[in-house]
DNA sequence: CCACCTCGAGTTCC
DNA sequence: CTCGAGGTGG
């Protein structure tokens, strides 16, 4: 073989061993990928056919060696050569767990009182698996398990397949380098893999922690492969050849950073007590919305050298503490499962649990979805369920514990009746909610509706809680959301005195008359109060399915009066932007519908009118293009492209509903579209809706102003809000960043342009982190809209 | 047609 | 907050 060509080889060998293992560095640990996947893929196949060409350039750091090997009968035995110690777990949760321990560091130091707070390095505790990763002249050679502390496991063969660890280190990494950190899965990595589990019909894994454990011991490396696996160095074991090495524990960790090694950003230098307690509190908040499980913190003794003067005892570090916190997981009893009717008539099994005190709340209701959501979680009256509040904030029941079962349990059978109204439940195909059919004559949905209608961001009365209207709907005095504005003083107060009587509350003392007086004549304010809602508001409390919050805005928008909504053809909705088939639909049954009809006619002579019609939009011409309306008539065969040519050679819709079948004939379009069209305008009625929506279409359209004003400064920019602002209300932000033509919405994605971040913001906040999305505080926010402060 | 983004709907507890 | 499903762009 030439020589040259193999020295040419070798050195482009060691070319793309570099390049490939910086790009993964890239893309798993600085989450930045450097290069498009594809690319990656074509270097290491070049890569793997140099190697196969000449084993010899096969080298242990290789990016060709993280898969692959062969499968082990068992895991041999590896002496650390630096014991993997324990820490202590400090079973006070509360701040004086950390109390406790400052204060033994300080005694064991001999420091008086009065003396400087010690500075302690704190970190996450990960709920994983310890491993210890050897690196000779910076390329990894082995990884082990701690084992029982002396004697591990090699466990090489899997670590290797995990991303995020580099197989050669960066920078100058001292000769010997062992590196101790924790593996762990994250919990959306965990979620997808049981997807994944439950696709193939596998069986699905309980914990990320326990799933983590299995892979890494895993014998055959292509098993742990399929286990989505990451990594956080914390510490050090044996090392050799180390000038200028890191004097404090903080900076050891920037250190292994620097060489390229994942470390948990979720980390601070604290100063004494209350600088540990600070954090732990900091990290509680933040726990649940982390993307991975931890079950405390640890306090480590930050310089390096007090930590020699500390020592040991056993095992036992005397300069660290695990500070957990308490179990956020709880085992009850799943006492009944009960339905619930929601507005739209979705039927919703509902957990009774044993009460049971779970994250700082006792927990006695749960959602369990549907009813496919409940089969997963194989969950039976009377079973023992694992509970957890889900974000710290909603219950959640996890699964049962089949382990406990006595035989007495009972299936839970999904009611084919619904338990208000007893009209049928039924559950659409390709859907997961079962539904009762008996819209608005259903006592609960109607008793939603109002609710909803009354709610909040709706029409906001105030005092019509959820208990009078069950007893207003209940007793007969309210039917449809109209009648709340026939309401008088002497119908609230008899409806008290009823519902008292029905529920056995005692006779009414003079006092207990005051207050409902004054609560009737609240009420009667309040209704009166709501006449004069914005547009949008108003079509959000009609419940109209799905029309939410948005859907309402967009409808006020751009088409500016209830009069102009309700008359509009199925077409013209679906024009609007984020309204399709499915919305335009739900919109036009809920209006041509007699009795909506009716009761939209009786609201408006009871005086409730929108506060802010005005014209339609003038963006609405270019959106409402014959084309536009072409296509959204569902006529078959007619796509964007045939409606152009089509609009190109009518002049009007009422022209195309003029055609004769000769005339029609004689377009110049395919056969099959043309005779799509002929039968669509044989269906009785479609020439008059085609002649009404064009005089609705020009109706609109002259009333709309001939150009926009000029552009919002915030214009196509989309904002975030999480958690709460130090003084603007939520309503507030949003008009605010919407007056100067922001969109605020729900979810962090990557076209979000901002977050708005306040106290105690949730997995939004960790979401743009990882994303990169920027963040702002109220004041930012403030700064950016040209707005002074409050 | 699929993947990604949004939105809608339902729910808990204080 | 989470899940499911509708809308849209590639």
């Amino acid at each position: 073989m030439d020589l040259f060509s193999q020295a040419d080889d070798a050195a482009r060998a060691a070319e793309l061993r570099d390049q490939l293992n910086r790009y993964a560095h890239a893309y798993y640990v600085l989450d930045a990928p450097l290069v498009p996947d594809a690319e990656y893929d074509r270097l290491f196949r070049e890569l793997q056919s140099l190697e196969r060409a000449q084993p010899e350039l096969r080298t242990p750091d290789s990016p060709t060696q993280r898969v692959g090997g062969p499968v082990l009968k068992e895991l041999t035995p590896v002496r650390h050569a630096v014991p993997m110690l324990s820490i202590e777990t400090e079973t006070d949760t509360t701040p004086a767990g950390a109390e406790a321990f400052d204060g033994r560091v300080r005694r064991k130091l001999g420091l008086e009182a009065h003396e400087a707070a010690i500075e302690y390095a704190a970190e996450l505790k990960f709920d994983g698996l310890a491993i210890n990763l050897r690196y000779e002249h910076g390329v990894l050679v082995q990884a082990a398990t701690r084992g029982d502390g002396e004697v591990g496991e090699d466990v090489t063969h899997n670590i290797r397949t995990v991303g995020s660890i580099p197989l050669r280190l960066q920078g100058r990494p001292p000769a010997l380098l062992e590196v101790r950190g924790e593996v762990y899965m994250r919990r959306d990595d965990f979620e997808r893999l049981n997807a994944r589990q439950r696709e193939l019909g596998e069986k699905t894994f309980v914990n990320p922690r326990n799933t983590a454990a299995g892979a890494v011991r895993q014998l055959d490396p292509y098993v742990a492969a399929q286990r989505p696996l990451s990594f956080f160095a914390y510490g050090v074991g044996a090392i050799e050849g180390w000038q200028d090495a890191p004097l404090t524990h903080a900076a050891l960790i920037d250190t292994l950073a620097s060489f390229g090694l994942p470390v948990c950003e979720h980390r601070c230098v604290a100063s004494g007590a209350a600088g540990l307690v600070a954090f732990h509190a900091r990290i509680a908040a933040l726990r649940n919305s982390l993307p991975f499980d931890i079950d405390g913190i640890v306090y480590k003794v930050n310089s390096l050298a007090l930590q020699r003067e500390l020592g040991f005892r056993n095992r036992e570090p005397h300069w660290a503490v695990a500070h957990k916190y308490p179990a956020q997981e709880e085992l009850t009893e799943l006492l009944d499962i009960e339905v619930q009717v929601g507005r739209t008539g979705a039927i919703t099994p509902v957990a009774r649990l044993k009460p049971v005190f779970v994250g700082g709340v006792t927990v006695t209701n749960a959602t369990l979805h549907n009813e496919d959501e409940l089969r997963r979680k194989d969950l039976k009256i009377g079973d023992w369920v694992i509970v957890r509040r889900a974000g710290d904030v909603i219950p959640e029941v996890v699964m049962s514990v089949a382990e406990r079962r006595s035989g007495a349990e009972r299936e839970f059978i999904m009611p084919t009746n619904c338990p208000v109204c007893g009209s049928h439940v039924v559950r659409e195909e390709g859907e997961a909610i079962a539904r009762c059919t008996g819209g608005l004559a259903c006592r609960a949905q109607r008793a939603q509706a109002i609710m909803h209608f009354a709610g909040r961001r709706m029409m906001d009365i105030d005092g019509l809680g959820e208990r009078y209207i069950e007893s207003l709907v209940e007793l007969g005095y309210i039917e449809r959301i109209a009648d709340l504005y026939a309401l008088t003083l002497d119908h609230l107060l008899e409806m008290k005195r009823r519902a008292d009587e029905r529920d056995g509350v005692t006779p009414e003392t003079v006092q207990q008359g005051k207050v409902a007086t004054k609560w009737a004549e609240n009420l009667i304010e309040a209704i009166a109060a709501s006449k004069r809602p914005p547009l949008a508001r108003l079509l959000f409390a009609l419940g109209i399915r799905h029309v939410g919050e948005s859907t309402a805005k967009t409808l006020a928008e751009w088409l500016g009066s209830l009069e102009n909504v309700r008359r509009a053809p199925r077409a013209v909705f679906a024009c609007l932007p984020d309204i399709g088939g499915v919305v335009a639909d739900s919109l036009h049954e809920f209006f041509a519908e007699p009795n909506n009809e009716r009761v939209l006619d009786e609201l408006v002579r009871a005086g409730v009118t929108p506060d802010d019609e005005h014209p339609p939009s003038a963006r609405l011409a270019q959106q409402l293009t014959m084309i536009e309306l072409l296509t959204r008539l569902d006529i078959r065969r007619l796509t964007p492209v045939r409606a152009q040519q089509l609009a190109a050679q009518v002049s009007s819709l009422s022209a195309l509903a003029a055609l004769t079948p000769i005339e029609l004939a004689a377009l110049d379009l395919p056969a099959d579209v043309l005779t799509a069209l002929a039968e669509w305008l044989a269906i009785p009625g479609k020439p008059d809706e085609l002649r009404a929506l064009e005089a609705y279409c020009s109706r609109l359209l002259a009333a709309a102003p001939q150009q926009e004003a000029s552009v919002a400064p915030m214009a196509g920019k989309t904002f975030v809000l999480t958690g709460t602002l130090p003084t603007l209300s939520r309503e507030q932000a949003t008009a605010l960043i919407e007056a100067q033509g922001g969109k605020v919405s729900g979810s962090v994605s990557k076209k979000t342009s901002y977050v708005v971040a306040g106290a105690e913001a949730g997995s939004k906040l960790a979401k743009a982190q990882e994303l990169g999305v920027s963040i702002l505080d109220q004041n930012g926010l403030l700064t950016l809209l040209g707005v002074p402060a409050p």
